[in-house]
DNA sequence: GCTGTTCTTGGAAACGTTTCCACGATTGAG
DNA sequence: CTCAATCGTGGAAACGTTTCCAAGAACAGC
């Protein structure tokens, strides 16, 4: 544990820098963060020392002093999750553009790594706050995160006092839910995220929202929320199977969770779309290339990752100013393919 | 620009919790630090102010002083991959429970990227560098990566100096030809990655030593390094078909190419197992679903990840001892499904 | 030629920690 | 009982920047 006086550091400071070039340190930091009143024989004579020792700032240094640390951090849950990849890898490339490092904190699902990585947060006094889809009712997470008092972007998840970047998981479930009930589906299960979090409650809604219009009512019986990462789909839509009243179409979220639902059909002799009707919410290579091929509801993650990049960044820069905190949506996309039929005649 | 003097911080410091406690500052930092020698009412004493002020140091502060920024640098070229983020993920976590953040940088395979992320990794400080597969033609990153001096480890990629975690890339594809050949096909198509990166050098090698060995020759014709992320394995596969003397068999990549390979299948009006076989390197959804479903060629991604996690942190607390550079292999392992057969007679 | 401005530069005080050093108090050995 | 070792604590000097302030130089207006 005890450690001995740091050695003195080989990489020149900046006051090596201005031994070297004559001049005093101000000035050596003054033509560095390109202020104004600098000449430019100073500018030249100083860049050249600079160039020749290799001279790296030690941002360290330059975060206690300047309180700007130029990081940014990012809280998913799981980023192997393709969804989150993908937005994250978004959202790096704008915020690398804008010289930002990312620090990235996944939480599992785990209240405790959240709050930890606030603290993270908190303690290396990073710059914003990227703010993935998480679990709404952890309070000691919220509360934290309330007193944070620090740039932040919610993308698919609301956060107090701050703006939200979303697809419109509403739409998009009404969307798909009236398909079906256009076609004459009466019971038609959806399998979605955890109920905690926005996405899930949002499409819950638009799913709802369907019947009501069509005056049908929900049977709560058929919404199937499910625990992160566990294949609890594949009993779940096994039990509906053999219920006394099997769903006669399944809504489904693409990653993680169609190939099971495509195992439970398999082991209960069931096909689509002849048997029942089946619709994705989230393209992905098996939705477009599984015999027959599924229909599916879309969004752009990309775009998602990147403007939100671009809200947190606007907000670092103008500080305590641009308060606008309504969410932005996105728009969902439905790609009929042939996953989807009329149900069957009794 | 003007930037003006830093509104002083709201937080509390070291200082002002040693104020309240009635001790000295250095007092503060021992208990903070668990250092010895600091009896237990004082550990109590402080604990008590620590806890009610909500005191957090300052982690650029502590990083200025005593060297060390418990940060880990994550180079890899896009998060987005599946391969890539699931290893992410494991390596995060393994991380974060050792108290290290991690720092991502995504190059998308811009060698300016790269460089300007090891001018990031210099400039914070970094304890450490986890470097996923990358090109090894670049030779500005990988010169600048020689001088870097920093605890670092490679992940299916060879780091002068430092040791690596590969999946046995050689093996595998030796595996799969060896397998092939063994069913008759005598013109197999290999459709990899990038031609400079670890992975797919190592697989064209053990796709060659199976040919060898049976007395076969390779045609460089059929293997086909892709550039990254675009479409070019449909074309790649429609001109191979098409060609004089098409290919009985394929290997690829499973994710971002397996798709387009059926795809190219479709549109010649080609069939797998009975007019070509097929095997897919990476399991996916897609692999196991498709039908027939496709044999595929895996390895464990998560232990990767975390072994080269471990490995760095090893290196990082271990200072400059433990040198031992040699690279650490994972077994890949064959799944066998439907998708190869005897090649038709002609 | 004198009196403000505006430029350009240097000096020095922060920023918030850790760690070295010193010093008195305790303890243990002989 | 003395001397040395150890323990517990405080003071102060770093770590490497940025930024305030001051001061001289150049320049304009009268």
């Amino acid at each position: 544990m005890a450690r001995t006086q740091p050695t003195p550091s080989l990489r020149p400071t900046i006051r090596d820098v201005a031994a070297q070039a004559g001049v005093s340190v101000s000035s050596v930091s003054r033509v560095l963060n390109r202020e104004p009143h600098t000449s430019p024989e100073l500018h030249a004579r100083i860049m050249r020392v600079v160039d020749r020792l290799g001279f790296e700032p030690h941002s360290a240094a330059q975060a206690l002093r300047s309180r700007a640390s130029n990081t940014i951090g990012c809280m998913v849950s799981d980023i192997s999750n393709p969804l989150y990849s993908e937005m994250v890898n978004a959202a790096e490339e704008e915020l690398q553009r804008a010289g930002y490092v990312l620090m990235l904190g996944a939480t599992r699902h785990a209240e405790e790594r959240e709050t930890a990585f606030i603290s993270a947060v908190r303690r290396r006094r990073m710059d914003g706050l990227l703010l993935f889809a998480g679990d709404n009712t952890h309070k000691d997470f919220t509360s934290a995160l309330a007193t944070l008092d620090l740039p932040c972007v919610g993308i698919d998840r609301e956060v107090p006092g701050a703006p939200s970047v979303r697809a419109d998981h509403r739409g998009g479930g009404f969307e798909v839910t009236r398909y079906l009930i256009g076609l004459g589906h009466r019971r038609i299960a959806l399998l979605t995220g955890p109920a905690a979090v926005l996405p899930s409650t949002e499409r819950v809604a638009g799913y709802r929202q369907a019947h009501i219009e069509s005056g049908l009512d929900v049977d709560l019986d058929l919404v199937r929320p499910q625990v992160h990462g566990s294949g609890i789909a594949f009993s779940d839509v096994c039990q509906l199977l053999q219920g006394p009243a099997p769903p006669t179409a399944v809504i489904t979220l693409g990653t993680h969770m169609l190939a099971s639902v495509m195992d439970a059909f398999a082991s209960n002799g069931i096909r689509y779309p002849s048997d029942i009707s089946l619709v994705c919410i989230g393209d992905t290579d098996l939705a477009r290339h599984a015999t027959p091929a599924i229909s599916t509801l879309t969004w752009d993650l990309s775009e998602i990752g990147r403007i939100a990049a671009k809200t947190l960044l606007e907000r670092v820069r103008d500080g305590d100013q641009a308060q606008d905190t309504r969410p932005i949506y996105l728009p969902t996309r439905f790609i009929l393919r042939h996953s989807c039929a009329e149900p069957r005649a009794k």
